[in-house]
DNA sequence: TTGAAAATGAAATTCAGTTTCAATTAGTTT
DNA sequence: AAACTAATTGAAACTGAATTTCATTTTCAA
């Protein structure tokens, strides 16, 4: 099972392996996109009547905070989140149409991001990078 | 006064031109930061009492359609507003100690953009580039 | 001056997200 | 295996920013 991870993680804190947790853990891993809230909640439903929402929220909090998963909050949509792929940053393109998420990475900007942040003497922790417009299907 | 422009607007949408919007674009111009609608509600009622909630926001969103402000959601913070300045695009650097909130350009980046773009086939209609970090003051 | 349409502010409402709390569960200790 | 204790749970209450409602007021053109 690939939610190792999280069982160490919730170990080394002093937390508790429930079956809830399992269940919401284990729907996230599978569903691998930028699922919101609500998408995980039905998602859990169906596997099991009794888990709640705050529990999804609260698991999916623990799972940011081990590190796993990833806050995305694009303009005018509910909070998203993500599984963290061995560690690689990436930024969006989001269709206005359609809702269609691109991903994309780009060495060359992070590094003229670098020199803009030189420039500021500003030191980086986290950025990012939305581009919206029309996917390839919806351009026309 | 440079807020003809957003009476041109009022009047080519058939809207009215009233001391609570006169008050709350001024006050609006004259701030020229990213300024929160607490911000400007705080403000707006130091120069008149009766200007309510609801019209200062009414009236950053007429601005925003008027196409003479922006608005910016950064990451953990309320909804503030910017002027546009003479419609030029720029994107943030934000201190995550002090708030702080610098500007900046780069082209090249810009035209990076562009390929990023191209290379998805994705037509762009606008974007976002926030980093987060400390600015020069909150470095140590 | 008048009249119709737009604007106003206070209060009510919305909505995503968080917190509360009594009851349940996990996992360790006897 | 039973007892113990701290963590977890779900339902409901709550929060805070933003929006809507609606009776009253204001604008502005005729
Ligand atoms: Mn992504
Ligand atoms: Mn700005
Ligand atoms: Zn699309
Ligand atoms: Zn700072």
């Amino acid at each position: 099972m690939m939610n190792k991870s999280f069982r160490d993680y919730l170990r080394s804190k002093g937390l508790k392996s429930t079956h809830q947790r399992e269940v919401v853990v284990d729907l996230f891993l599978r569903l691998d996109t930028h699922c919101s809230v609500e998408d995980l909640y039905h998602a859990a439903q169906r596997k099991d009547k009794r888990i709640g929402y705050s529990t999804v929220y609260r698991t999916l909090k623990l799972l940011v905070e081990a590190g796993l998963a990833e806050e995305r909050r694009f303009s005018g949509e509910v909070t998203r989140f993500e599984l963290v792929h061995r560690g690689k940053h990436h930024d969006h393109l989001i269709c206005i149409k359609c809702g269609r998420i691109i991903e994309f990475t780009n060495d060359r900007i992070e590094k003229l991001q670098e020199k803009v942040a030189k420039k500021h003497n500003f030191k980086i922790s986290d950025h990012k990078y939305e581009i919206y417009g029309y996917c390839s299907r919806c351009k026309k």
